[in-house]
DNA sequence: AACTGTACCAACCGCAGACTG
DNA sequence: GCAGTCTGCGGTTGGTACAGT
């Protein structure tokens, strides 16, 4: 038996949106509200469209106060951070920008913000292959490209690394809490202590955007600071971690990543090994080199490329995997 | 002027989870 | 508890505008 379909869509229009039609469903939902269900609404006015069509339409176009366009820069380092945070939860990052639109959000990211952002590493990496060509002592293996790893996972991987404040233009804001997203008022309030955490027998960490991770039994949000109980977001880890299920582990790759300034710790979940590499060190010169391109990964395990995630800057108890400038680290399963 | 390639964005589609009887 | 229905989400597609040849 296959699922009903939300509306006969042979009679049906689709399409783009008549000034009409916009004027109809405008009117009727000013006046008396949506009423709780899009799938009778047009019917009531009299649109031949779906409901989902009619809701879609309000919610991205006809809603008031949407903003269409000209995105700041302060939106980019929101939606950047957020990106990088969370992944492609676009609802979440909508959330954060009031006016803003998931759809819209969707949109600029693919279409704009990344294709700056990476053609920016693009330019870096023509410096840096520059630079490399006129060292001699540089190994091998540093000038491999990652194969291995899916273009999204090194995407990501490297604007997480733009991040961690390497002088971007985006890096200042990890470090300027004035160009943090106001979220809910009560979000700007301090962290739960640890004391708190653990009488509610969870782990959590504190990110700068005024979201809480929380590790609580099996379950990962991304909850409000002051209670920790309204998520925004949440995840059931045994289940990420059944590979059963077709999704992976979150955070960075399939494992949990960690950076601070010069380390990056993987941890990986899986207990297989992993060796990473790291060929550059990251120039930090008149803030314009925010991206090192020789950051060599080569990944032995056959996970999964998924960014899904929650958290980045969590940890867990699991194996272990330090990752240094110039280093070379290898896994060590605990 | 005609054609082709690219960028942009509105809208569609299918899926998963929530809701309801 | 279950099946059907609805809602919300994220990925993808298709149409349009514009630039380049």
């Amino acid at each position: 038996m296959g699922r009903a379909p939300c509306c006969d869509k042979a009679n049906v229009k689709k399409g783009p949106w008549s000034p009409e039609e916009d004027v109809k469903l405008k009117d009727y939902i000013d006046k008396y509200g949506t009423g709780g269900n899009w799938i009778a609404l047009p019917q009531k006015i009299g649109l031949k469209r779906c409901g989902k069509s009619c809701r879609l339409r309000w919610l991205n176009y006809l809603r008031p106060n949407i903003k269409h366009g000209g995105f700041s820069e302060e939106e980019d380092s929101i939606i950047l951070s957020l990106y990088i945070s969370i992944g492609s939860r676009w609802s979440i990052i909508a959330a954060q920008l009031p006016g803003r639109t998931d759809n819209d959000i969707k949109n600029y990211w693919n279409t704009k913000l990344k294709k700056k952002l990476l053609g920016r590493q693009k330019q870096m990496n023509r410096q840096d292959s520059i630079a490399d060509s006129n060292e001699n002592n540089i190994s091998s293996n540093n000038n491999k490209s990652p194969q291995n790893l899916s273009n999204s996972a090194l995407e990501r991987l490297q604007l997480h690394m733009q991040l961690q404040n390497l002088q971007s233009p985006f890096s200042s804001f990890y470090n300027n809490p004035m160009l943090w997203p106001k979220l809910h008022p009560l979000l700007q309030s301090t962290p739960t202590t640890p004391d708190q955490n653990s009488k509610l027998g969870s782990q959590e960490s504190f990110h700068p955007l005024g979201v809480n991770v929380v590790h609580q039994n099996n379950n990962i949000k991304l909850a409000e600071i002051n209670d920790g109980v309204s998520p925004l977001y949440s995840e059931n880890v045994e289940q990420s971690l059944n590979p059963t299920h077709g999704f992976q582990p979150n955070f960075g790759f399939s494992q949990d990543l960690q950076l601070d300034d010069h380390n990056m710790d993987l941890m990986n979940r899986g207990g297989s090994k992993e060796l990473f590499q790291v060929g550059n060190e990251f120039e930090l010169t008149n803030g314009s080199n925010w991206w090192s391109e020789e950051v060599e990964l080569e990944r032995k395990t056959t996970s999964s490329s998924s960014w899904g995630s929650a958290s980045v800057l969590d940890q867990t108890t699991d194996g272990v995997v330090m990752l240094q400038d110039y280093g070379q680290m290898s896994y060590h399963s605990v």
